[in-house]
RNA sequence: GGUGGGUUGGCCGAGAGGCGAGGCAGCGGCCUGCAAAGCCGUAUACACGGGUUCGAAUCCCGUACCCACCUCCA
């Protein structure tokens, strides 16, 4: 077996070793906090979870480091609005909000749409202002080197020269001539205009909490910055893999590239980026309004359903979300779950899944997501075990049946899906209650069936789909579970 | 203009020279008192035009269209 990723700066899925055995260190930029979360958000921490359970099931020891990007010029501007006349009372918005209060309620709310999904919790969480003494030692170690410059007008800025660092560009192969409106962009104090702000000087006007003292005047860190310096603290000068959306390719991940190893570091050995979502072919984002939220995914699917759903297609091509995808989603986990509860049941087997240590998958699941993280064929694996776990059932091999059980458990663990949950959190006491009254009517409903009274018995069968509760006659009598909205 | 990625059956979505992944929906059957669930079967699918080859969805050349990025973006 190989693991094999595609690495977008060599353009190609190659072996992954890691740099250290047996440990991986990973690292993938998380949300910048200036506004809800939407499922496009969550598909990346999704991609990137999977990522981790499946090296943790190769037997890697894995460091994962999200960072909370808490400060930039929208989360200012919005806290700002919040202080003016044209505040608008929108759901969750607060009149008067600081902007550090207004990022901790927006990183509130991404924590919440990741553990509701099933996302774990990454090793390190790192925010951008907890980090400034380390951000500004890589400055001034850029400074040293030659590739860094305090702002030529009295801006405060601070800039990384391009022009001194002759690979700019290599992570996405882009001669600096080439790229679009250089010539026209606004140079302010910049050298070359595609000099990049390391650190942004203070500006009049801005809260005096967003500006911290430095040697080159007070400020605040640039976008890029933040992200080199937090992956070399955590995970040191070179780590495996670095990670995030695909738009953050450029500039994002190029300008972290080029500062990091511009001042001396390895940096990242991998880099790995997810496809975006799109709605009706457009990619999702706030400036165009598209944006479906995982509150509202979560409305009309469990966690499962939106789990499967965000983690079904390979992670680096395209999701488009249609109106349909949910209930297609929904009809493939009643599927799966349907075995489950059939398997356990049959087995007197429940009490042994969930947690402990990995077993073992079949190894066309391995190939599959060995191979680049290869889901859909991986799912392909999970479909076939279903269905040969359903025959063994069916014939009384229950042996069969438990292998079957077993290994379908590892793989919905590996893929994120046994750690949601698979319908709105039921209340123990109400379910009990339910329970003894079902029993009740369902025993009721046995005894007119031993009579052949059809009509008395599918009367009480109506009566309990009215009320959300679906019966199925089985070999060893009926079971009921209740519907999904 | 530059860079990267796409186009697969009614829908989603893998694959990458010869055996039609898988799911959803549909159709037929088995099972069932009837259902449901399950199982079995069921599709002249690979954007277009050339070429290479015994054989191309897969390789090569060309064309069209779509998407992302080119300093806000997961």
């Amino acid at each position: 077996m190989t693991l094999r990723f595609y690495d977008t700066a060599s353009a190609e899925v190659r072996d992954f070793v890691p740099l250290v055995p047996g440990n991986v260190s990973l690292y993938y930029c998380g949300a910048t906090v200036q506004g809800m979360p939407h499922v496009g958000h969550i598909r990346s921490a999704i991609a990137f979870d999977q990522l981790t359970r499946w090296l943790e099931y190769r037997g890697f020891r894995v460091t994962v480091v999200r960072n909370v990007t808490d400060i930039d010029d929208k989360i200012l501007a919005k806290s700002a609005d919040s202080f003016g006349p044209d505040f608008e009372d929108e759901p969750g918005s607060v009149r008067g909000e600081e902007w550090w209060a207004l990022a901790y309620r927006y990183e509130q709310e991404f924590l919440k749409a990741y553990d509701a999904l099933g996302v774990s919790r990454p090793t390190y969480e790192p925010r951008a202002t907890g980090h400034i003494p380390e951000m500004h030692a890589l400055i001034a170690t850029l400074i040293d080197r030659g590739h860094a410059y305090p702002a030529l007008d009295e801006s405060g800025d601070v800039y990384f020269d391009v022009r001194s660092w002759s690979k700019y560009g290599s992570l996405t192969r882009q001669n600096i001539d080439d790229m679009q409106g250089a010539a026209d962009a606004d140079p302010r104090g910049k050298k070359d205009p595609r000099d990049f702000a390391l650190w942004k000087g203070h500006k009049d006007g801005e809260p005096a909490t967003a500006g911290w003292g430095s040697p080159w005047g007070a400020g605040r860190p640039g976008w890029h910055l933040e992200c080199s310096a937090m992956a070399s603290k955590y995970l040191g000068d070179e780590f495996d893999i670095h990670g995030g959306g695909l738009d953050l390719r450029f500039p994002h991940h190029e300008n972290e590239m080029a500062q990091s190893q511009a001042a001396g570091q390895g940096f990242a050995n991998f880099w790995m980026h997810n496809g975006m979502v799109t709605y009706a072919g457009e990619k999702m984002s706030k400036s165009i309004g598209n944006t479906v939220s995982p509150s509202e995914m979560l409305q009309l699917a469990s966690p499962r359903v939106v789990r499967y759903y965000l983690g079904q297609a390979q992670y680096r091509s395209v999701l488009d979300y249609r109106p349909t995808s949910l209930e297609e989603s929904a009809a493939a986990v009643e599927r799966i779950e349907g075995f489950i509860s059939r398997a356990v049941r049959a087995l007197s087997d429940g009490g042994s899944y969930g947690f402990a240590t990995y077993g073992q998958v079949p190894e066309a699941f391995e190939r599959a997501m060995d191979d680049d993280l290869n889901v859909p064929q991986a799912l392909a694996v999970v479909h076939e075990t279903v269905r040969s776990g359903n025959t063994a059932l069916t014939e009384g091999r229950l042996e069969d049946a438990r292998q079957a059980l077993h290994e379908l458990n590892d793989m919905l663990r590996v893929l994120g899906l046994n750690s949601v949950a698979s319908g709105p959190a039921a209340d123990a006491r109400e379910m009990e209650a339910l329970n003894v009254l079902v029993e009740a009517q369902l025993a009721a409903r046995a005894l007119a069936r031993a009579d052949k009274n059809w009509a008395t018995s599918d009367a009480i069968r109506d009566t309990l789909a009215t009320a959300g509760v679906v019966v199925e006659d089985g070999a060893d009598g009926a079971s009921w579970s209740l519907k999904r909205g």
